[in-house]
DNA sequence: CGAGAGTACTATAAAGTACTCTCGGTGCATTATT
C-alpha cells in the first residue's frame, strides 16, 4: 500500500512534489525489503533515498559516513526540515554526551557514524539492541577505494551488517565502475542476485573534455598560466603533492589578480572550513587542492577543474572533474600531464602495498608487531585478520598491486587517446551510453583548446555583474536582519 | 619510479658534466595531559 503512495509521503515529510531520477526506484526496492546499490550523480538528491525509506519503515536508521564534516552536513540538514531524532554519533561528543546517546539509542530515528566508530563494542552491543530499518554505507565507494590500504574499517562492514542481523542496507555513490559496484556487494556480504542496483549513467555533458602533455615542468607552467589568464572562474586545480599545491598558490598570488588558496590535509579544520567557505561564497576565484577537497563540498558555479597532477585512476578522476558545472552551465576539465608524472601515484600508491617478502617477514613475527604506532602496520594487522593463511594475505596484496597498476595504465590511455575521451569514460564504466561525439565533446591532446567556442573566456563585464549581484546579497541580508 | 634541485669536479676560466639527494595523498578514533 506505502508504495502507492510515496508521492504523497514525500509531500507530506519533505515538501517535494516529484521525484528526482532514480529515488523512487531505489526506495520502492527498500520497502520491499530489498537491499539496493544505487549510483545517482551528485545533485539527485541520494539522502532523500534513505531519509523517506526511514521515515515509513518502523525502527532506526543507520547512516555510515566517511567523513565528520560529511556527517555534520546531513545532521544539520535533518534537523532544518524539523527531524529532532538525529545522531551523529562522533568523536566530537564528550564522554558524557556519548554516554547519554548510547543509554538512550532508541530514542534516536537516524544515527551517523563513521565505521572506525563501529568498531567499538559498547557501540556495536548497544546497536545490536535495537530494531534496524534500514542500514545505509554513504560515499560507499570508499569500500574499494579506501578499504584496502586507508581506512580498512571499511573492510568490515560486512561482518558488521552480519553482527547486527543483515538489516536491509543501501549502498550508495556517484560515481562506480561495474568493478566497484562488486566491489561494494561483496564487502558488504550482499547477495549480488537479491540486489537492485539503480544506475544513472555518469555522463556530464556540460563538461568539455581536454589533455595536454608537456616535456618538462616550464612549458606546463607556462600553460597553466596561460589558463588561468584566459579562462572564466571558479576554479580548481588539483595536485598530488601538497607541496606543489601550496607552491603555486604563491606564484598565482605574485603573478596574477585571482584571489587564491590551497586546500589539503596539513591545514588545521577551521583554516579548512574558512577557505570552504570564502569558495562558496566567491570570495576566492580558485582552489590549489589535493584530493582533501572534495567530497561533501557543493559549490554550483565551479567552471574549470585542471589537474596539475593526473590521479590514479580514472575514477578519483571523474569525481574529482564532475566537481565542475553542478548548475548545468557550460564547464571544462583540463589535464595537464608531464611525462613521468605517474611516478608520483606509483610511489603514493603501487610501492607502499606490502610484497610478499615483507608479508613473510611480518607474518613470522606478528607477535612483536601487535602493539604499534606505525600506521602501516597497524594496517597489515587489520587486514591480516581477515584472513587466515598468509598464502590467502599475499594474493590479496597481489590483487591490490594489479588493480592499481591497470587502474594507472587506463588513466594514462585516457590522456593519450584519439578516440572521443567521452566514449572512453563510458566504456570504462560500462556505461551503455552511446556518444554522438560533437565539436564541444572533448578534443585529442594538445588541441587548442575551442574557449571562446564554450563561452569560458573570462569576461570582465561579467565580473561586474556578479558584483552586483554580491550587492543584493548584501542588500537582502540587512533588510532580513 | 623518476624529475628536479643541489653539489662536486674540472682546472687558463667559465660553464658543462656527472653524480647524489630529496620528494610525493586521503581521516577516523583515542590517549593522557592541560
Amino acid at each position: 500500500m506505502i508504495e502507492h503512495n510515496l508521492k504523497f509521503y514525500l509531500k507530506k515529510y519533505f515538501g517535494y512534489s516529484s521525484f528526482k531520477e532514480g529515488q523512487e526506484e531505489v526506495i520502492k526496492a527498500l520497502i520491499d525489503q530489498k537491499d539496493a546499490v544505487a549510483i545517482l550523480p551528485t545533485g539527485t538528491g541520494k539522502s532523500m533515498c534513505y531519509q523517506l525509506t526511514g521515515k515509513l519503515l518502523d525502527g532506526t536508521v543507520i547512516i555510515v559516513s566517511p567523513l565528520l564534516s560529511l556527517i555534520q552536513d546531513q545532521v544539520e540538514q535533518l534537523r532544518f526540515q524539523g527531524e529532532r531524532r538525529v545522531l551523529a554519533l562522533t568523536s566530537n561528543l564528550t564522554y558524557s554526551e556519548k554516554n547519554y546517546a548510547l543509554q538512550n539509542l532508541h530514542t534516536y530515528k537516524y544515527i551517523y557514524l563513521a565505521p572506525e566508530m563501529l568498531q567499538n563494542n559498547e557501540v556495536l552491543a548497544r546497536l545490536q539492541q535495537q530494531k534496524i530499518s534500514l542500514f545505509v554505507v554513504d560515499e560507499a565507494h570508499c569500500i574499494s577505494q579506501w578499504g584496502p590500504d586507508f581506512r580498512p574499517d571499511y573492510l568490515e562492514l560486512g561482518k558488521i551488517r552480519e553482527k547486527l542481523g543483515n538489516p536491509l542496507t543501501l549502498a550508495l555513490t556517484a560515481t562506480a565502475s561495474q568493478q566497484t559496484i562488486n566491489a561494494i556487494m561483496s564487502g558488504l556480504e550482499l547477495d549480488q542476485s537479491a540486489t537492485k542496483v539503480v544506475r544513472k549513467s555518469v555522463d556530464r555533458e556540460n563538461i568539455f573534455l581536454s589533455a595536454f602533455k608537456f616535456n618538462n615542468e616550464q612549458d606546463k607552467l607556462e600553460k597553466l598560466f596561460d589558463l588561468l589568464n584566459t579562462i572564466k572562474g571558479p576554479g580548481l586545480i588539483y595536485f598530488s603533492s601538497k607541496k606543489k599545491a601550496n607552491e603555486i598558490t604563491e606564484k598565482i598570488k605574485a603573478k596574477t589578480s585571482l584571489k587564491v588558496a590551497a586546500y589539503h590535509a596539513d591545514l588545521d579544520m577551521n583554516d579548512r572550513f574558512i577557505i570552504q567557505h570564502q569558495f562558496l561564497d566567491n570570495k576566492l576565484d580558485l582552489i590549489c587542492a589535493t584530493s582533501a577537497f572534495g567530497m561533501g563540498i557543493n559549490k554550483e558555479n565551479i567552471r574549470y577543474v585542471i589537474h596539475y597532477h593526473l590521479p590514479g585512476e580514472l575514477e578519483s578522476y571523474i569525481q574529482e572533474i564532475g566537481r565542475a558545472g553542478r548548475d548545468g552551465k557550460q564547464s571544462i576539465a583540463i589535464l595537464l600531464y608531464q611525462k613521468g608524472d605517474e611516478g608520483i601515484q606509483q610511489q603514493l600508491s603501487l610501492n607502499n602495498i606490502p610484497d610478499n617478502q615483507m608479508i613473510d617477514y611480518y607474518i613470522n613475527n606478528k607477535q612483536q608487531f601487535a602493539e604499534t604506532d606505525n600506521e602501516s602496520i597497524q594496517l597489515l594487522n587489520k587486514i591480516s585478520n581477515l584472513y587466515s593463511s598468509k598464502e590467502e594475505l599475499q594474493s590479496f596484496f597481489l590483487q591490490r598491486k594489479r588493480q592499481k597498476f591497470n587502474s594507472l595504465q587506463q588513466m594514462l590511455q585516457y590522456v593519450d587517446t584519439n578516440e572521443c575521451k567521452r566514449q572512453y569514460i563510458l566504456d570504462y564504466f560500462e556505461d551503455n551510453k552511446k556518444i554522438d561525439h560533437h565539436e564541444l565533446c572533448c578534443q585529442k591532446l594538445n588541441d587548442d583548446l575551442p574557449l571562446k567556442e564554450l563561452g569560458l573566456i573570462f569576461d570582465e563585464n561579467e565580473q561586474k555583474s556578479l558584483k552586483i549581484e554580491e550587492f543584493y546579497k548584501i542588500i537582502d541580508k540587512i533588510f532580513r536582519t
